[in-house]
DNA sequence: GTCTATATCTTGATAGAC
DNA sequence: GTCTATCAAGATATAGAC
């Protein structure tokens, strides 16, 4: 018997544990996202996930360590690979904007995206992680001696315009629906996309 | 006599003030662009400036005022309201590349565009000041219901091949230069600014 | 597993001597 | 005009009690 209680012991602290390390990583996802990494605190992520900051420390062991736990973006690129070159703008459109659509994928891409310029490993993790895998894919279907070039194109373009609306707030993308968007930039996208004339 | 020292004195002051003022937001400029707003410290700045870090307080007050002063950016719009529709996309192409050109526009521009994401003051400045006045003109000159969106596109994907060329610094964009870029990308702009079909 | 207490450092800003 | 000295606040990280 007093094994058993060990073992339910045992399990009922993983479980807090496992409970409390999701909860530090959701609140660190929003800060991160919201304010960036210089202006978010080990405090407020404690605060927000309603834990004790030294747990937060003891747990995940330094702030570097909570990002990358919390902005690791890993946007399927399956439909990237799929994409015929007459389907890839499409498919690099939706590839971007659906991962603004679940909140949980939002919030790690926003906190990647936000840190990426003024913290050196979300620029790394951006630069070499999200828009590296992505541009060799597309670069794949493009073919050509300017396919790398054209490729990189596309993703800053992308970029620019997640930029500018989720995190500039320029007002005319923010009204913008997702068939506005299709509209303006599809026909734009096809132009880096297509064959040399 | 006594009147004429005196008069030196204070032009030999005013004179010093003047170059110590220059040299602080010379080195500012380059701070800000290189580590943003958060990670860049008074300190550092009177260092590269060769000065004593009470002096930047003295003055310009704050660090923030002292940023308004560095990192304002008003990159000229003249050829952007001069060009019609067809020249509209060279002219939004080089009214961004040749503000990276000149060192010290580069370094204000740099300065903005890095700390725009997690620094209150300058996303509301790349917003409104930078990106919402060419918009407008692009605007003007593109006409139709879609203008405001088509313009506020065309500015985004400006402002990702900016960020990715020299904030991320992606290969494939750091690789390319003028002419490459132009290869490329104006064709897509230019169904963003042609008449709607 | 969780929390308290604290060590250590760094920052922006201020007061006053020179 | 410029610099020295210092303040007060806030940060990460650590050690140890519970």
């Amino acid at each position: 018997m007093e094994r058993e209680t060990e073992e339910a012991a045992v399990v009922a602290r993983a479980e807090r544990r496992r409970r409390s390390d999701a909860a530090i990583v959701a609140a660190a996802r929003e800060l991160f996202a919201e304010r960036g990494f210089d202006r978010t605190t080990i405090r407020a992520v404690a605060d927000r996930a309603g834990v004790d900051p030294g747990l937060v420390m003891q747990n995940f062991g330094s702030k570097d360590a909570l990002f990358a736990a919390a902005a690791r973006w890993s946007a399927p690129i399956e439909q990237l690979v799929a994409a015929t070159r007459d389907e890839l703008p499409a498919a690099a459109l939706h590839h971007v904007l659906d991962a603004f659509e679940d909140p949980r994928e939002r919030a790690a891409a926003l906190a990647l995206m936000r840190s990426s310029l003024t913290h050196e490993a979300a620029r790394v993790a951006m630069r070499d992680e999200v828009l590296a895998p992505a541009q060799e894919r597309v670069a794949d279907t493009i073919g050509g001696p300017d396919a790398a070039l054209r490729a990189a194109v596309l993703n800053a373009c992308m970029l620019g315009v997640s930029i500018s609306r989720y995190l500039l707030e320029v007002p005319a993308l923010v009204d913008a629906d997702t068939a506005d968007l299709e509209r303006i930039l599809l026909p734009a996208l096809e132009r880096i996309t297509e064959p040399i004339r």
